[in-house]
DNA sequence: GCCCACATTTTGTGATCACATTTTCATCAA
DNA sequence: TTGATGAAAATGTGATCACAAAATGTGGGC
C-alpha cells in the first residue's frame, strides 16, 4: 500500500505493536490504521473485505480480522446491513471527540515530562521542520502522518498502557474527517503550538507541555468545526 | 453460557449495541463481555478459540472474530506466542485504569444528567435494592453485573457516542480483577455513594451527580489498591 | 421519461481444512 | 527423584468454499 523504499526517517509512522509479529492480519491493520490517519479513506468511504484483501494481495481472512479489531475502536463502521465503511462525521460526534481528546491527551502530555529531554526535544524539532515543509508544499497527508508522528513522540513517552490506546481510538475517528476539512479550506490556515511543545520539553516544564498540548488541539479542532457546517448538511444551523 | 429463564428485571446486563442484530459474532461477544464483567473470566485466564467455540456450541470463526475485537479494546490480551488471555493487573494499570475512569465517568455523569429525571432515578434505586440484597448474601458475580448496570444506566443517558465506549473499554479491563479481590476481601467492606446518585438525579443536579460519580470510582478502586499488594509480588513496595 | 420487477453481482458470515508452532505429557536415563 | 527427550495434542493463522442477504444493473410497462 505505502511505498517504503524511502529511508527511515524521525516522524515516519508505525505500528503500534512490536515490529517482530509478522502476522498478515497485523501488516492488514497497520496499513488501514495509516490509511485512515493520513486521511487516505475518507469518511463514508466503503471498505470490502475482498476489496481490501486484493489490494493489499492477502486472502480476506486476515482482512476480517483487521477490519473487526478497527471497528470495535469506532475506526471504521459496521452499518446495519453489514457493510464496512469509514464512519461519517457528525457534529455532536465531533464536539465529543474534542472533548475526550481535551481530557486525555494534556493528562498523557504532562505525565510524560518526566521521560522527555533535550534529545527528545531535537527529535520533534526534526519532525516539526518537516512538518512546516508539508504544510508549505500544501501536501495534507504527509502533514497528517508528521502531525500525528509528533504528538505521538510526547506521548509514547508517559509509558501508559491506558491511556495511550485510548487516544490512539480517538485518533484514528477524527484523522479521515481531518483530512476532508484539509481538502476544503487548505493547510496554509493551520496554526499550531509545537514550537512552545518543544521548548516545554527542552525545560522538563511538564505543566508548560501540557499547556501546550491542550492549546494545540484546540487551535487544530476548531478548524475542524470551522470546516463542519458544509460537510454535514444536518448540522446545528 | 448464562441461564436467561429467569424474567427480565431492571439492571440486567445486555449488549452494548442493537438487539436486533444476531449473529453469531456479536452472541460470542456479547457473551464473553458479560464474562469479564462480572468476574467470571478471571485475570491470567487462558481463552482459546476451540475452547469457547465448543462452550458457545459455535464454530471457532466467530469466535474469532468477537476475540480480535476485545483484544483490540484491551479487554483481552494476545500474547507473544500468540496464546490468547485475560489480561494479569499490574499497580502502573491499575493506577492508570483509575485515573481514566475519574477523567471519563465524571464527565459523562454530568452530561447524562439532563436527561435523566424521577422515572429514571426510580429505576436506579431498583437497582440499588437488588446490590444490597447482592452485597448481603456476598454474591459477588450479581454484585457487578448490577454495579455495571446501576452505572451505565447513568452513562447511556448521555447519548455519547464516543465517550462512552471509552469507559465500556475500562470497565472490561479493570473488572476481571476486581472479581478477584472481592473474592479475597469479600464484598462486606464495599462502600457506594449510589445513594447520593439517586438523590442527585431526582433533583436533577448535573453537579452533585458528578461528585457521587467521582467519589464512587475512587471508594471502589481504592478497595482495588488495597486488594493489589497481594496480587501482584512485583507491587510497588 | 419514470418507475417497478427481475436477474446478476457483490458482500458479509459461518464452516471446514491444512499447516506451523507451541505446549503438554509420558517415557527413560542418570 | 530429577531432568531430558521425543511423541502427541492443542492452538493460532491463513485459505477456500457455501450460502443468504443486499446492492446493482437491466429491461419492460405505464
Amino acid at each position: 500500500m505505502a511505498d517504503r523504499s524511502r529511508p527511515r526517517q524521525a516522524g515516519d509512522a508505525q505500528a503500534p505493536s512490536a515490529a517482530v509479529r509478522h502476522s498478515l492480519r497485523d501488516r492488514v491493520e497497520a496499513s488501514v490504521r495509516e490509511a485512515l490517519l493520513t486521511g487516505r479513506f475518507v469518511p463514508g468511504r466503503a471498505v470490502t473485505l475482498r476489496g481490501l484483501a486484493e489490494e493489499l494481495k492477502v486472502s480476506p481472512m486476515p482482512v476480517r480480522e483487521a477490519v473487526r479489531a478497527l471497528s470495535a475502536g469506532h475506526a471504521l463502521e459496521i452499518r446495519a446491513n453489514g457493510r464496512i465503511q469509514v464512519p461519517t462525521m457528525t457534529p455532536s460526534r465531533l464536539a465529543e471527540l474534542v472533548r475526550a481528546r481535551v481530557l486525555l491527551e494534556p493528562e498523557l502530555a504532562e505525565a510524560a515530562a518526566a521521560h522527555l529531554g533535550p534529545r527528545e526535544a531535537a527529535a520533534l524539532a526534526a519532525i516539526d521542520d518537516r512538518i512546516d515543509a508539508s504544510l508549505d508544499g500544501g501536501d495534507a497527508e504527509t502533514y497528517m502522518r508528521l502531525n500525528h508522528s509528533f504528538h505521538f513522540t510526547i506521548y509514547r513517552a508517559a509509558g501508559s498502557e491506558v491511556l495511550l490506546p485510548l487516544v490512539e481510538s480517538l485518533w484514528l475517528q477524527f484523522a479521515p474527517f481531518m483530512r476532508t476539512v484539509y481538502g476544503r479550506v487548505g493547510t496554509s490556515a493551520l496554526i499550531d503550538h509545537h514550537k512552545e511543545a518543544i521548548e516545554a520539553v527542552r525545560a522538563r516544564d511538564a505543566a508548560a507541555l501540557r499547556k501546550a498540548v491542550a492549546a494545540d488541539i484546540r487551535c487544530g479542532m476548531d478548524l475542524l468545526d470551522i470546516g463542519l457546517p458544509d460537510a454535514v448538511p444536518s448540522g446545528p444551523g
